[in-house]
DNA sequence: GTCTATAGGGAGATAGAC
DNA sequence: GTCTATCTCCCTATAGAC
């Protein structure tokens, strides 16, 4: 399955919202300026003015300016969460496992749903402690598809340190790329940053 | 140098406020605050009931609520530069000098020093462009301190990627130990924790 | 150097018309 | 489903007494 097809399909079961309608958009929107200036500085009004709408009628699609936080955090966690899954079943052995899964986040980090990536990681406090219950039971399916490729290839006697603290490194290393990797300045591609990840952690690239 | 010394050292050139002062213990509450609940949700009245004083007597000390957090920044790493240097010195190799800095950053980060440190990292948003550039210089000669470690390495052929990306990869990888790292809940000690970021490099533990 | 008092501005959210 | 109008609250920063 394509990254559309899977996108399509999130759609249908009503999981994401379609980025054409309505709430899709303000979500995007949201994710752009929480990215960019930070949940508390972004307003209400910012949020509106964003979608050509006033700042009450908001409230009409959503009780709450957090409601908004949550609901950009819970659909890109579901977004990524089958993009990884798609990734990984293509690949075979579990050093490819492990690039498909590098090569996908860092792809949702720095691509279209790196806004909102970057706002699960930053902005995470500006949830309310209820709201993180929630947003965390869906992060764990996420981080059970990585501890299971990094495992195996600990038992392979290719990984030196623990899968769990790997992870936990990767998902530092790679969430922090949005703040200084730029593809479009040329000098390194995506798969390139891929490689240059899998060779710090020991593996060469394979030309 | 012991740690402590360096300390005093720096309050002694007026680089370091002295934590025992009106001005240390502000920006030492200021920096739990801020780590905390974050720049934007902490008040200026949060911040003067923590050092027992009324929000407008803040104003005689510092002149905006940005200059505080100006203020944690520059002098979190002012410390942590010295720090970083004294540690580079007592070791011998590339390797250990390695070992020294991801060890000294690990504990700014976990340490004493932990809470100012986050704040440099989660709150980076919330600092003007102005002072960001002036923080920005200081943080160049702590950065050079690793891109030599790091290139040293990769002249040896013991790192297989780029040193610049490998330390930006670090600097995410470690930074992020603050939102997970527990020493207190046994398991991993510092030591524990650097030989896991050296053995994801590569590096075997030398018992 | 700290206090009290308050200015002045925006913030999130609501109500009811259309 | 969006508008206008507005409520209420609380924020940063200032002023002047002590």
């Amino acid at each position: 399955m394509s990254q559309n097809q899977i996108l399509q399909s999130l759609i249908a079961e009503n999981l994401v919202s379609d980025p054409k309608g309505a709430r899709g958009r303000l979500l995007k929107e949201a994710a752009r300026l929480f990215r960019e200036k930070g949940y508390e500085r972004t307003t209400v009004r910012d949020l509106a003015a964003a979608v050509g709408i006033q700042s009450g009628s908001l409230f009409h699609h959503f009780r709450t300016k957090e409601e908004i936080l949550k609901a950009v955090m819970v659909e890109t966690i579901r977004l990524n969460t089958a993009l990884m899954q798609a990734a990984m079943e293509a690949a075979e052995t579990p050093k490819d496992k492990l690039r498909a899964l590098v090569r996908a986040e860092l792809e949702s980090i720095n691509g279209q749903t790196g806004e909102a990536m970057a706002v699960l990681v930053f902005e995470w406090r500006s949830l309310s402690a209820d709201s993180q219950a929630d947003v965390l039971e869906l992060r764990d399916i996420y981080e059970a598809l990585w501890l299971d490729v990094l495992g195996a290839l600990r038992d392979q006697g290719r990984l030196l340190a623990e899968p769990f603290v790997v992870r936990r490194m990767l998902t530092g290393a790679l969430s922090w790329t949005v703040t200084w990797y730029r593809p479009e300045r040329g000098g390194l591609t995506l798969d390139g940053l891929t490689d240059q990840v899998m060779a710090m952690l020991g593996f060469p690239a394979t030309p």
